[in-house]
RNA sequence: GCCACUGUAGCUCAGCCGGUAGAGCAGCGGUUUUGUAAACCGCAGGUCGCGGGUUCGAAUCCCGCCGGUGGCUCCA
């Protein structure tokens, strides 16, 4: 008999093939009627489903706290609305409909397009099937029967989807018994019953390519959300138009932080004065831990020559997302494709697309084409690595220039540029360098998806012995940032290579170090951490920190990356002890990642209303009348002189309208002075949660905000 | 780049089935000198994203571009 283990740690003895439903039936009425489904042993079932063996029971009730209940009920809905849309489009072929974080969706073949007029219709047809209230029943069949019944409904989705699941197949039913109502291959669990399904809406549409394959066909997706309670889904459209409300392009353009603007360019983000203030206050903070920290300011310009990113290894692997080339010369533009060809080239042997372009250029620049073909390496048989030499020595002469994907490979120039000694190691060059790369049009949003952004980067230069340390810096820098804005909803990601994939340069040895060093430094810091294949730079392990946003929204910012590669690659050096020659190792990191993202981030992670130190105005002075106006500049000038940024409304309006507007900004001090305040030098402050902090004397209000800027005080 | 939606004054939006534009806020001018969440009167402001087409007539219907939004893909 199997013994059934409950949370509360009673057992019960069951009947072989007694159901979850029964066992809840088992301990009250009251359980039975509200369990949707069952957890045995830690995965979640039906409630149909017999209990054969020993096992641990927890019943699941619909509660929008719970993941798992919200789990299976989004997952009904998902079939819910699938048989709404089969029932409304007899045509649609169904491919896959799981639940997601906050709903779910259905992806769907069919070739008229669904918008959101069609959601109503949907819905309607969904409610009615709810109310129907029918129940779920699963039916498993044996993968033969099971393919042979999905080929007579000529899916192709669901034969691919049956194909990769393992074991019999199951399907669902939206009623009591096969044959009449809507199935759907499943592997469950779900509901009970359709009528479980409290409140539900179908959220949106949109594009979504089969398997995630841009070359598949372009499905519709269909996303829903479904919760317990009807109040339970108004908390959660009101959170939506809450986060709305925190939107950092809304308002960016609200308190004109800053502006994208088509003329300009998509994707390259105008900084108003007062987006500029917050930017520059992060830049000062920074650079005063930089200088702490051993770090060296260095400039670099916002181009550089296509050889250095050929070298750099950027060039030819990002090439389609970079802005396209500037060329010296029609010669340098021929010159690059032949070489592009020469390196995309199978064999050894120069091919019949080189061969057009050495015609090419030998007709736009005949002494660049003697040079090429003259040259010894050129000639000498099928030696790829030989040509791609000569190619390169000729484009010495005439090159291109590129908008610097990344600032690393002119801080290893500055490396370069002299000698160096093991003593000198490390050297930390820092920079605010900005950077250009060719985000997909529909990739692009507000300050968080540009192509043009400010890196707070640096790139340290060390020993392998002094590695750890150095990695633990930056590190400790990085949470130390993410301290100093109260962002405290952040996971740290060990982002490493996937070996299975050809992306990456760099040996395998150098690869197995790195990513040694970076674990070993998480673990030595203490911090709870993801591994993640595939996710490294191409050059690198990295350590990202991911920051969740007020909507749930991740976002990657800070990020510590550990590099032998990219010294390679360059032949860096420094003199040993043993005066030998030997390679410093490379740390790229930049805590804020970039300062647009960044900032957008914080747009919204304090929804508009900055810690004091940021806030792009700090203090409004507003004067009740004009007979209070003299001492109201007062005010201000002793402000000011104390480098607080205050402004002066002594327009002849009502305090009233006055807070207002100062509230509307985000200002978050708000002085209100009259005669009162006049006579005992006094000010009435106001936050700009319209909060009356009462009176304070001047001088102890510009020690008190002075204070709090200076102390960064969130 | 792909799919869907969307684009009217500086901002937020109205303008149904085609009859050549309207409000609030902001701006400007005036009045009000005011004690804590938007004073009053007036003025000005738009090639209705751009380009074609249909029509006697297009902000409105159709097509193509260009922005933007939500997804997908991508993300150094």
């Amino acid at each position: 008999m199997p013994q059934v283990t409950l949370p509360d740690g009673k057992t019960l003895e069951v009947a072989p093939g007694t159901t979850v439903g029964q066992v809840a039936a088992m301990i009250g009425p009251g359980l039975a009627k509200a369990a949707v489904a069952g957890k045995v042993n830690g995965e979640i079932v039906d409630l149909s489903h017999p209990l054969e063996a020993d096992c641990r029971l927890e019943l699941l009730k619909l509660d929008a706290a719970d993941p798992d209940s919200l789990y299976v009920l989004r997952h009904s809905a998902a079939h819910v609305m699938a048989e709404a849309i089969c029932s409304l489009f007899p045509e649609t072929k169904l491919v896959y409909g799981p639940p997601v974080d906050n709903g779910f969706y259905y992806d769907i073949d069919l070739d008229r397009p669904l918008s959101s007029q069609d959601f109503e219709a949907i819905e309607q047809r969904m409610a009615q099937i709810i109310k129907e209230d029918r129940p779920f029943t699963r039916y498993e069949v044996d993968r033969q029967e099971a393919f042979k019944k999905l080929q007579a409904e000529g899916n192709r989705y669901k034969i691919d989807n049956a194909e990769r699941a393992e074991g019999p197949l199951s399907f669902y039913v939206t009623g009591p018994e096969p044959g009449r109502y809507f199935e759907d291959l499943c592997r469950g669990p779900h509901l009970p019953s359709t009528g479980r399904i409290g409140a539900f809406k179908v959220m949106q549409v949109s594009g979504a390519y089969y398997r995630g394959d841009q070359k598949e066909k372009q499905l519709q997706r269909v996303y829903g959300t479904a919760w317990p309670t009807r109040k339970d889904l108004d908390k959660y459209l009101a959170q939506l138009e809450e986060a709305k409300k925190r939107d950092h392009r809304k308002l960016g353009q609200e308190l004109g932080l800053f502006t994208v603007d088509p003329l300009v360019g998509s994707g390259l983000v105008l900084w108003k004065p007062k987006g500029a203030v917050i930017r520059a206050q992060l830049e000062d903070f920074l650079r005063a831990e930089l200088i702490k920290s051993g770090y060296q300011p260095v400039y670099t310009p916002h181009i550089g020559k296509l050889g250095l990113y050929r070298t750099s290894g950027h060039f030819p692997y990002y090439k389609d997302s970079q802005f396209p080339p500037i060329f010296e010369s029609r010669t340098a533009e021929i010159l690059n494709r032949l070489w592009e060809a020469a390196r995309g080239r199978p064999s050894g042997e120069i091919c019949p697309e080189e061969r057009q372009i050495l015609a090419e250029l030998r007709q736009t620049d005949a002494a660049a084409y003697e040079a090429l073909t003259g040259h010894s390496a050129y000639k000498a048989g099928g030696d790829k690595a030989a040509h791609l030499k000569a190619i390169e020595a000729q484009l010495e002469v005439s090159d291109g220039y590129l908008l610097k994907p990344m600032n690393c490979p002119h801080h290893i120039r500055i490396y370069a540029s002299e000698p160096r000694s093991y003593r000198d190691l490390p050297i930390r060059l820092a920079e605010f360098g900005t950077v250009y790369r060719y985000e997909q049009s529909g990739e692009l949003s507000g300050m968080t998806r540009v192509r043009g952004f400010t890196q707070d980067d640096a790139h340290l230069f060390c020993r392998p012995d002094q590695l750890l340390e150095e990695i633990t810096g930056c590190v400790n820098l990085t949470r130390k940032v993410l301290d100093l804005l109260g962002l405290s909803d952040y996971s740290v990601r060990v982002s490493l290579r996937d070996p299975a994939s050809d992306k990456y340069v760099g040996s395998a040895e150098n690869w197995a170090l790195a990513e040694q060093a970076v674990r070993e430094a998480v673990k030595a810091s203490g911090m709870v951490f993801t591994e993640a294949l595939g996710e490294a730079a191409f050059y690198g392990p990295k350590i990202d920190f991911i920051v969740k946003d007020c909507i749930g929204r991740e976002w990657q910012l800070g990020t510590v990356q550990v590099d032998y590669n990219l010294p390679e690659r360059f032949e860096l050096t420094y003199i040993g002890a043993d005066n030998a020659a030997h390679q410093p190792v490379m740390i790229h990191r930049a805590p804020f990642g970039s300062m647009e993202r960044f900032v957008g981030i914080l747009i919204e992670h304090f929804a508009g209303a900055f810690p004091l130190w940021l806030a792009p105005l700090q203090v409004v002075v507003a004067s009740v009348s004009e007979k209070s106006a003299d001492y109201a500049r007062t005010v201000r000038d002793r402000l000011f002189a104390a480098g607080v940024r205050v402004e002066l409304d002594d327009s002849p309006e009502k305090i009233g309208p006055k807070k207002h507007n100062a509230r509307k900004q985000k200002v978050p001090y708000i002085l209100v002075v009259g005669e009162k305040e006049a006579a005992e030098q006094s000010v009435n402050v106001n936050d700009r949660n319209g909060r009356n902090l009462g009176n304070e004397d001047l001088a102890a209000f510009v020690e008190r905000c002075t204070r709090e800027i200076r102390e960064r005080v969130l």
